[in-house]
DNA sequence: CAAGATTGAAAGCTCAATCTTG
DNA sequence: CAAGATTGAGCTTTCAATCTTG
């Protein structure tokens, strides 16, 4: 049983070393932003304005504020997102999708999702997806619960 | 269906992220190895001889052949593993175990296990835990088939 | 020339310190 | 002084080039 407890966890890491570097290397084979890219803009893309103070950029993906200050830098630098300061709080910033950003999020997604299908859902049966997506969000919620504040 | 195509790829990218980050905080505070040091002894521990080559180690982790090249440097310098030449080919490097590297390994392995049992499989009924185990080999080993040689 | 391994340079990421505003 | 954000320095990881042996 102690044996097992880990066998979960080995699969866990294995599963997703491998499905992200695949998916990865295809995305950058058809030569759309890279998946850092993607999650912020994707965020950015799902929320009213379109939109977000750095912090709850940060707060949405897996990324830390100091990892997402120097994204936003990168994106900006290729025209994806501007910065424009917060007109509500002078200490905070937002980061705002451009149209170019639009439209390369867009372009990005077909391929992003066939890659997660490919690698990831696809090997997968119906039945086991749903058993795979309660158990791990249940873990990931409990996460959230048993870390205070915001820590990243 | 599409969209919940990725919500179990959302669900592994949290959980593993989150489990993670706090496995490793709770090494560290126990001052014991870190988690990468850790896997590499944990493998030439499981092998007869306790001795590996770079490259089989590097397969045998989710680590790239360059990336243990660098790790044994660090792990000599500790004094946890040392190198040899391989007796049967000219061109290759074995890692060996030492005997301190046994002595913290086993001094690592309650931490550890404690730390995956409270971080991610104590978060699970045995049921969810069968279920993840059993999809997530079924993925990893999908990728094993799917990539020709050994690419990493 | 291919396979095994290492190395230099560069990219990715994180920590602690800093700057600015509330 | 706390909160929001950025920056400098340092560690981790990867890519391509290199060295050595089969």
């Amino acid at each position: 049983v102690a044996a097992d407890s880990t066998a979960a966890w080995r699969a866990l890491l294995l599963a997703q070393n491998r499905a992200l570097r695949a998916i990865e290397q295809q995305m950058e084979r058809a030569g759309v932003i890279a998946l850092t890219w993607y999650d912020v803009l994707l965020e950015l893309d799902a929320v009213p304005g379109r939109r977000l103070r750095m912090q709850d950029l940060a707060a949405r993906t897996v990324l830390s504020r100091t990892r997402v200050s120097r994204l936003v830098d990168d994106l900006v630098g290729a025209g994806l997102v501007r910065r424009e300061p917060d007109p509500d709080d002078g200490r905070a910033t937002l980061a705002i999708l451009t149209p170019r950003g639009r439209s390369a999020l867009r372009k990005a997604a077909p391929v992003y999702l066939a890659g997660i299908d490919q690698h990831f859902t696809g090997l997968l049966d119906p039945n086991e997806r749903q058993q795979i997506t309660r158990a791990l969000t249940k873990v990931a919620e409990a996460h959230e619960l048993l870390a205070p504040p915001r820590r990243r």
